[in-house]
DNA sequence: CTTTTGCGGTACGGTTTGGTACTGAAAAAA
DNA sequence: TTTTTTCAGTACCAAACCGTACCGCAAAAG
């Protein structure tokens, strides 16, 4: 649970927006969480117990179907919140939601965010557009899937996790980011090296350093940004 | 514009589960159009003016970024509505929206919806309803893109129109189908050769025709069949 | 009925990616 | 420290798909 004043050590940007009169729908029932690598929030099919509002960390969230192909379809940090479809007045868990680099945040029993978000119309407003901001952020992984090449989606997956991480090193093998990919293990492990030959990144054993950010939005080119830019319209540019 | 006894000649799902009581909010505000082939509802960009609510025919909603790569994210039929960002309170579309398969609908002005949705809490949830529906449907386009092989994304996307229409012809050209999902024109007129050879469709001149739905399914396997489900789920089975 | 345009069938080389598998090395566990 | 596990590097063939292009034919326009 957070006071109203505790609200300056918060880095979250949906808890950071929330109008001072509104806090009390929210802050009362938040709890500090520790998110480990691999924590698992939501299971498809199953209710969505809480919101998670992340203070550090990349959650990520996959879709899947009926014979197991699954895919990344949006990444959320500290700019966003997971359980999207309780903002719409769903409860149950279409994807699968989990930390793909662990940390920490703050999370909001599904009763209690329904109740806030009925009670208030700027809360609502304010996490509808967070949802837009999130759909098409889905849209666009669609797009990049669709017609971009490995290495421009893997500059783009970098991209994302690296606007969302407070260092410029990203803690992950090359087996998750395939998963997310939705491409061979293998053919990150050449991507990857492309990138280290060209100086883009530096690697060690499960961990990948961005060096030159500039070079990889190079390669992502427009496949990258245009979510980021709209959530930030959306939202506003604090 | 429809009086509340003119509903029964409605097609559309959306506007038949509206609630007697908040029949005023919509159906006084509501225009009657037709809808040619290609007729631009939505441009990147610029705001939106109405959202449709179909009778006939099938809408794209394609998603389109900086350097002209483009791809369908989502199709919208009889079951559903244009105009998804005026129900998370934005009213700039991101996508470029037409019609794909020329119909007919009712359009409503977005400053009345917005206001309809503002007043009543029933038709909110409902179209937050149709919303988090559209955004699975997304979801599952970001999936096949990312692991299907063209000819399940092509039978996914038959099964999807043939959802839509009333008759069992896709009335189409390859080259539109190849924007959608973002292949060569080339590509997809093998596949469908594929399909006419294996007794699943016949084809005219800019025309397909569905025979063996139950074949077609079975090529597109899991990548079709989800977003449905979900979508009958959160609407109910009416 | 003739002309023009657009659509579909086909081809070919090149590139990308998948499937699979083996290996050495780094990190974790014993 | 030794053993076990996990991860990254690499290789090979096959399949899928792209870029491009040409040509004949159907349908629309004149």
């Amino acid at each position: 649970m957070l006071e109203a004043h505790a609200r300056t050590g918060i880095r979250n940007r949906l808890l950071h927006m929330i109008a001072l009169e509104d806090w009390d729908l929210i802050g009362p029932h938040l709890e500090a969480v520790t998110l480990k690598d691999r924590h698992v929030i939501e299971v498809p099919t199953k209710p969505i117990t809480h919101a998670y509002f992340l203070e550090m960390g990349v959650a990520s969230v996959v879709a899947v179907d009926a014979e197991d192909h699954r895919i990344e379809v949006g990444v959320i940090g500290f700019e966003g919140m997971t359980g999207v479809p309780l903002i719409m007045g769903d409860n149950r868990a279409q994807h699968s939601t989990y930390m793909q680099i662990g940390g920490s945040g703050h999370r909001i029993p599904q009763e209690a965010l329904a109740a806030a978000i009925a009670k208030s119309e700027g809360l609502r407003a304010l996490m509808l557009k967070w949802a837009q901001g999130f759909m098409i952020q889905t849209a666009h992984t669609a797009l990049a899937n669709g017609r971009a090449k490995l290495e421009q989606r893997l500059a783009r997956w970098l991209l994302m996790a690296h606007d969302r991480l407070t260092t410029a090193a990203v803690p992950l093998t090359h087996e998750f980011l395939a998963v997310m990919l939705g491409v061979r293990r293998a053919g990150v492990t050449v991507a990857i090296h492309g990138f280290e030959r060209r100086g883009l990144v530096t690697t060690r054993r499960g961990q990948l350093t961005l060096v030159d950010r500039a070079g990889i939005e190079q390669i992502a080119g427009s496949f990258y940004g245009t979510p980021e830019a709209e959530l930030k319209r959306l939202l506003g540019g604090n």
